[in-house]
DNA sequence: CGAAGATTTCAAGTATTTCTGAAATGACCA
DNA sequence: TGGTCATTTCAGAAATACTTGAAATCTTCG
């Protein structure tokens, strides 16, 4: 599955591999198949597991680990889209928050002010992207199947090319 | 501006550049601000023409080129959600197709038939995403902004912890 | 047309990320 | 408790991605 998910390429590849299969794998299985190392396949499937798209499950009378892939596409896709808002836009607002508390410093002139307008704006958009994002990421509650449909129906009541 | 955007670290600072003094600013101006060679500049700010989030200017009397960035933060996200769409999700899309079209020749078993429904499955939504993203990504109509205000909708209804 | 100045391209170098494999750690059972 | 098998860690190797700088190309003006 596409390298470009802000992930591995050789996750992607585990997960494409366990989502497809519905089975649980073990780590040799996901190795053999795949042809990378031990260490690897441990790596990327713990990676799974924190993003949230992987499950771990253990079989009777096996010592090994063995490893689902969700398979409910919209829980999925709440993964990702949960795991991404936090590793792209924390930090940039972070960042934002950081610089805007020491600018109330020092002789300000007009052009400072402008800057800080712009900086501002930025930064108050953001949030209210957080702010909408979390809401339909949270665990429970209809979330984002609710925001899908909403806006399903607006593409539907828009009608053809205007 | 953060590096995990999609895009690399210096196509963001030209970017957060540019945003930030809201000025057009020439080649020579940014590698100097962000002590980058020429190559560096000139591929940076025309990927970012590419992305839309950054146009020429030209001024009179003056062969070089100056660039400034867009300055509405609905625009920007709008030009960074399109830009990624197309990144992310057509050439997936693409390969569940082919796979799809491939897949329908030799003897076909109940696993077989699993998988399919399964790829299937993500098939369709990732189909319906790019639709409800192509839509409000468009460059016309009221787009990204109607649909946040539904969504901002939604969240204010929903009142307090359940 | 030709010179001057600006931009783009790209091979080579540098930096960053990812992968490997073996050693260390952990878990279970007799 | 010690042995066996599975998992995790991590330093170095390999693969990617980014940057540079100079040559090639393009644009404008005299």
């Amino acid at each position: 599955m596409g390298s470009a998910w802000g992930i591995s390429r050789t996750m992607a590849e585990v997960h494409a591999l366990l989502y497809v299969s519905g089975d649980s794998l073990c780590t040799d299985d996901v190795m053999e198949r795949l042809q990378i190392s031990r260490g690897n396949a441990s790596m990327s499937l713990r990676a799974l597991l924190d993003w949230g798209v992987v499950s771990r499950v253990h079989r009777r009378g096996d010592r090994k680990d063995y490893f689902s892939a969700e398979q409910d596409v919209w829980s999925i896709f709440r993964a990702i889209v949960r795991e991404r808002l936090k590793r792209e836009l924390d930090p940039l607002l972070a960042s934002l928050h950081e610089i805007r508390d020491r600018e109330n410093e020092p002789g300000r002139d007009e052009s400072a002010a402008a800057i800080d307008a712009r900086l501002e704006a930025m930064t108050d958009f953001l949030e209210m992207v957080t702010a909408v994002g979390d809401r339909f990421v949270s665990p429970s509650g209809p979330g984002l199947r609710l925001a899908a449909s909403l806006l399903s129906a607006v593409e539907d009541s828009e009608g053809g090319d205007p």
